[in-house]
DNA sequence: AACGTATGATACTCCAATATCTCATTCAAG
DNA sequence: CTTGAATGAGATATTGGAGTATCATACGTT
């Protein structure tokens, strides 16, 4: 079936990939259990398989996103129940990061745009709310966030934290370092 | 003189591979105003530029961590003066995160681990005279501070931020998010 | 002027990895 | 059993870029 094979080929880009980001298609077809001639059938070219993984990484992030979107009652709450599952999330596509090639794709580009800007209308709502400190610029809290989760999504990786720990360290950092309770007496 | 070539040349790497860190040797000697051949009578092999590339970004970092701890009188106020030189100094030094080969040289990681350690140490040190939070696992301290200077230098390198600004608010951030007038009500 | 050194330009080799093609095989459907 | 689609394996073509070699030139030193 068509199907199951561009999974398996997929899923075994995304394990050859996080080991080595530079892994030819042979690696990753070995991977896969299948014909290197076979990842060529189902992707037009290396490229196209990096986009096909960074279209499902975006695909994954979008779709957890909405989902803490539906659950949550207030901005502040979407806020956090999205900063823990793209922490869940992102740990398998941090290899992406390192793909400099997807830069130029204005598809992968545009959607990585829009996600952080979406990220930072969750911001605004949230600051409307009470919660996000008004006296940081909002470029700031949008970075900061960012790189608080890469940095989680690295040390679950690493094996520094466990997943559950890291998603809830990350919204305490974030709750401590950047709400309205955080006085700037330094 | 050779001096003034090598220097030239590692400059011009900088600049072309923060644009594109997969730019071709030719790029990078186009960019530097030199013979693509003398490139190669300076540096062993374009792996061995990169390099030279990453032992400069550790030695500067080396350098401005260095001096931070000189003048502070605290490990705090070292921690402090450490985090905004670091967000300076790394600014031109992004794509190194790209170049997944230099993963394997045991003379990079290596220096990469140390520096981390050190990183660790300060933040003991700062732990023990009650500024840093207790209350949370010293990787994640670790692994936020880093993942905050990262996300500075990126602001800054995207337009974002000024880089005084960038510095002052990774700093806000940390004293907020990680110590001990951080109540955990969350 | 003579010498030594560093450089630029060019042409060349070499190779690793992408991409294509072919053919035999498997396997599910009918 | 037959048919057709998908696959694995291997052979082959292609190419972009690394690295080498050569030669003429520019420049500083003595």
């Amino acid at each position: 079936m068509a199907l199951a094979t561009e999974e398996r080929i997929l899923e075994g880009a995304v394990r050859t990939l996080s080991e080595n980001p530079n892994a030819t298609v042979d690696q990753i077809a070995a991977e896969a259990r299948v014909g290197r001639a076979t990842v060529f059938r189902h992707f037009e070219s290396r490229a196209g398989l990096l986009r096909a993984l960074a279209r499902r990484a975006i695909a994954e992030t979008d779709r957890v996103t909405r989902q803490a979107a539906a659950q949550a009652c207030t901005a502040t709450d979407a806020l956090r129940l999205a900063a823990k599952a793209v922490v869940g999330a992102g740990e398998s596509y941090r290899f992406l990061e390192a793909a400099a090639e997807l830069r130029d794709e204005p598809e992968i580009a545009g959607a990585y745009e829009r996600q952080m800007s979406e990220l930072a209308d969750l911001v605004r709502a949230s600051r409307r709310e009470g919660f996000i400190r008004p006296d940081v610029p909002l470029a700031w809290v949008v970075a900061s966030i960012d790189g608080l989760i890469w940095a989680a999504c690295r040390a679950v990786g690493e094996g520094e934290l466990g997943r559950v720990q890291a998603q809830d360290l990350v919204w305490d950092t974030i709750a401590s370092g950047l709400s309205t309770s955080a006085a700037k007496e330094f």
